[in-house]
DNA sequence: ACCCAGGTGCTGC
DNA sequence: GCAGCACATGGG
């Protein structure tokens, strides 16, 4: 067991920063969370201003240390805003303990490119409804049998989903649970394989996407490795269904690239409300990503950060209180 | 019925 | 380069 405090890690926080789809509040329990990421599981309880990973030293050293980003100051970082700012001041302010953490590249790849013209809860669904299909399944208490289910009759899926989670977030840490699929498993099951996921017109995008994703894997995992996010970046833009903003997530969110600041539409009202000259009609993307240069553009190195935090903040609904 | 959602692809200029 | 539109699906 690792312990940490809130104002390094706050769990509640990362889950609803928006930038992972796959990390629930436990039923009935308000401070306890599950964090799932690829094959992996982690629990995660807070007591008071504690907080505790539940593993061992050898798994958090070889892989959830690197996951939260343990390694780096975000205090030194959040010193460094501007005071005068003081819409990012409070969103700093309400991010303590927010971390960007480095999730697996081919579950951010898929992930964010469902998360296009979708809200949040109705992200967290497909995303699970893709690992329950095509997902390898775990047994709840780790000595897992783990078995690839290559289900297709709807049968199967039905029951998941009676014993499955309520609402958009609650899990249960006793049942068995599902990671998330290789770009082998959702290959093999052809384009028609995701149909009745609520996926849309993604599903292309999905399917060719894993098929490509099976061909340049080695080349874009050595342009991360040498930090080449320009030629990374460059390669996710080849993929189908990825453009600049799911580009940037994924290197923001996987890859540790933080000076990537994804433009959607919550970062374009707050250019818009915060930081706009108060034209008429609402901010072009185009001149959000202008605004967005002339505003944050001085924050080199930690950009990234920043619009978790001002994104986290909005979402949270804080932003509207006035102070 | 209408509008929007952590946008992208495609067309036409 | 940039505007304009289609694209599924769910929720207000």
């Amino acid at each position: 067991m690792i312990k940490t405090d809130v104002d390094f890690l706050n769990p509640g926080r990362i889950c609803d920063s928006g930038q992972i789809f796959r990390m629930y509040r436990v039923e009935g329990k308000a401070s306890v969370f599950l964090v799932y990421s690829g094959d992996r599981r982690l629990k995660i309880s807070v007591k008071g201003r504690d907080v505790f990973l539940h593993c061992d030293t050898a798994e958090y050293e070889s892989y959830w240390k690197h996951f939260f980003d343990m390694d780096r100051d975000y205090d030194a970082l959040a010193a460094k805003i501007d005071p005068s700012d003081s819409f990012l001041a409070r969103a700093c302010l309400a991010g303590k303990g927010l971390r960007i953490l480095r999730q697996d590249l081919f579950e951010m790849i898929i992930s964010f490119i469902i998360s296009q013209q979708k809200q949040i809860p109705s992200i967290r669904k497909c995303v699970e409804a893709l690992c329950e299909r095509f997902g390898q399944k775990h047994a709840p208490d780790g000595a897992d049998n783990a078995e690839r289910t290559g289900k297709k009759d709807a049968s199967e899926g039905a029951v998941g989903l009676e014993n499955g989670c309520v609402g958009d977030c609650g899990k249960k840490e006793e049942k068995a649970w599902y990671g998330f699929p290789s770009p082998h498993s959702i290959a093999a099951g052809g384009p028609e394989g995701l149909k009745g996921l609520s996926l849309g017109y993604r599903e292309r995008y999905i399917y060719e996407t894993s098929c490509i994703f099976l061909q340049v894997e080695d080349e874009l995992r050595d342009a991360i490795d040498k930090k080449d996010f320009v030629a990374a970046k460059k390669m996710l833009l080849s993929m189908t269904g990825i453009g600049e903003k799911v580009a940037d997530c994924i290197l923001l969110f996987a890859c540790g690239d933080l000076d990537s600041f994804p433009v959607d539409t919550h970062i374009i009202s707050i250019m818009d409300r915060e930081y706009g000259e108060k034209t008429d009609g609402r901010l072009s993307p185009a001149r959000a990503r202008e605004q967005v240069r002339e505003v944050f553009g001085k924050y080199k190195g930690f950009s990234g950060l920043v619009q978790q935090w001002i994104f986290a903040y909005e979402i949270s609904g804080q932003n509207k209180r006035k102070d």
